[in-house]
DNA sequence: AAATAAATCGAAAACGTTTTCGATTTACCA
DNA sequence: TGGTAAATCGAAAACGTTTTCGATTTATTT
């Protein structure tokens, strides 16, 4: 592996000056620079980034923890994240907390002792507490979360208004004519199914609806088999429920595929609606309606986000954290359909 | 940010003496260790990496290059693979070509400048040159590649026998009854298409059923858009086609989804049988059938190849490459069926 | 008590870069 | 020509760790 020392003999010259010359210093003359520039290229160098990063304490790296890679929404937030950050050089050190909060922390631990220049986050299911985040903006190491964040942490957050999302596709129930409207709700503890719920209920509320806790199911693992059997379970539990808002998209093509299975009609007997506009939404039959849930873009400005205070904090500038909120649409496709008035 | 030197200046002793005693070296004293480790733990003290890479030449990270991380099949890979290195200590620095050589070849110079580990790659379509992969060879930095491989580069591969797995999808095909057996190929460059191709003609001809290449439609960027527009292209040129291998599940369920909107049932009247079980096959209506392709067991094989390269690369032994082929099998759900004798 | 062996410690070099600041050379002007 | 200003260069320190090898202390033996 060449070496500024070696171009540095070659040359004839001092280490002092090549690493000049090759950073466009202006007290290093056009003669040597070309000459140094020239023979860099030949000997093929290429600084050791081992070197540069001890010197300048900073890596151009920055960690990634998610749930799970292998749901729709976060690959395409993670695709995000990678191609904004590749554009400004930098790269992603991708983990997956798996739902646990144990491995979130060690994992958070592990990122910390790397030193990466920032850490992006969207906690796991099963985080209660925040101090291995706190922790990391102890340690000064700029910090962001998305989609599933914790609101008493103090730092940048990107998310969507899962409430007045949740509100909008029970409003849509309602719009098409649902009296009796289920909700598939997410885990306790994460914040976005709190508020889909919250807006799911809001929703009622304000039409009048009656809110009824026995039509709220507790997903789990939020798995297509959950769909299946929570459908089942409304069939045993309600007759009557004409319309369900499912957390998302996954389990509401389970409930789907285990109302075909039944003969039930939907949207005829039951409307469904789902979250997340995962791509499978449209191919399933009937197509599913949802709410659209920008994954790349959160991606992408998660990561902008945590580029503006990494360069701030270079600068020594106060970082202000910002909440980013985006934007969500309801997408109307075959699962829901204006009911005949009886 | 505590460093060694600190430590050492707390307790009145050396650097070397600090280091060792968290190191488990032999000629440090009981004392002395234990003292320097509870005052490293009061301290917080975590080794500075950047020191540590430069000092040891090596980062214990590796880099990871794939075309699309949005695939069902890559991201299972990426899990598997992110799973194993955890377990050994080693990140992953994610990448994404997008299909594009020249990017492929970017990422692998800035890997390569980053001085990964090792790097861990799938081939972008639109790679038909390897030198970029012959360099990293050259640079001693371990290479092992997954799924999308060229056979002519001397490291380490885990792939599937695709063309075997073909042939058993098309020979399921001609089991079942069926005599015009048409087949939407990958793109021409990558093996992995080329290799299904040969194990659908090879199928056909052990069967003595005449090889057609009008029978044979290229695919390009094999979304779910092709697979409608092809399943309308064979329509109107080949009424008489009563199965078809898909080169992937994606493009299957595009072209059963265009063939229900032209009331064509499948399988009654065209067969169907796509590549990868993607977990939608076993959703969608009529369900898929399938080869199945172990992606998460590819991850963690390719990075368990990479990991002992890694290692007797330190201990200076000869590096031996192997080439792992992972079983596949064939998946039989509703949109292939025995056809009754005319 | 002296001699030897074993245990314990630390100085120093090395990894390769960046950057400060002083030294040297060249250019310029009166 | 002498003097000053500008341009160009390089020595050296620093980043924090690992590891070699020699030095010192302690324990053991005769």
């Amino acid at each position: 592996m060449v070496t500024l020392k070696q171009i540095a003999e070659v040359l004839g010259i001092s280490i002092t000056t090549v690493s000049k010359a090759l950073k466009e210093y202006p007290d290093v003359s056009k003669k040597t620079r070309k000459l140094v520039r020239e023979t860099a290229a030949m000997l093929n160098y290429k600084p050791n980034s081992f070197a540069v990063n001890l010197r300048t304490k900073e890596s151009k790296t920055i960690g990634l923890i998610i749930p799970e890679i292998m749901h729709h929404f976060f690959s395409s937030v993670v695709k995000g994240i990678i191609s904004q950050a590749e554009k400004k050089g930098y790269l992603v050190i991708t983990l997956q907390s798996s739902e646990s909060y144990d491995l979130e922390k060690k994992q958070i631990d592990l990122l910390l002792s790397k030193r990466v220049d920032g850490i992006l986050i969207s906690l796991a299911n099963g985080t209660a507490d925040y101090k291995h985040l706190t922790q990391v903006i102890e340690n000064e190491t700029p910090l962001v979360m998305f989609d599933k964040i914790a609101k008493t942490v103090k730092c940048s957050k990107v998310i969507i208004d899962d409430r007045k999302a949740a509100y909008k596709a029970t409003q849509h129930l309602i719009d098409i004519g649902c009296k009796r409207i289920a909700h598939f709700r997410g885990p306790l503890l994460p914040q976005n199914s709190i508020d889909r719920f919250l807006g799911y209920k809001q929703a009622l509320i304000d039409n009048h609806i009656p809110y009824d806790s026995t039509l709220v199911y507790l997903l789990n693992d939020m798995s297509f088999e959950e769909g299946k059997f929570f459908a089942k379970e409304l069939l045993k539990d309600h007759k009557d429920v004409d319309g369900i808002f499912i957390n998302t998209d996954l389990v509401a093509i389970g409930a789907i595929t285990e109302f075909k299975k039944q003969k039930i009609k939907v949207p005829k007997q039951i409307n469904i609606i789902g979250f997340s506009n995962w791509f499978m939404a449209s191919v399933i039959s009937p197509s599913l309606t949802t709410i659209n849930q920008p994954g790349f873009e959160m991606g992408k400005k998660a990561f902008k986000l945590l580029y503006k205070e990494i360069k701030d904090k270079k600068r020594k500038k106060i970082i202000s954290y910002k909440d980013v909120v985006l934007e969500t649409d309801l997408v109307i496709r075959e699962s829901t359909k204006k009911l005949l008035v009886k």
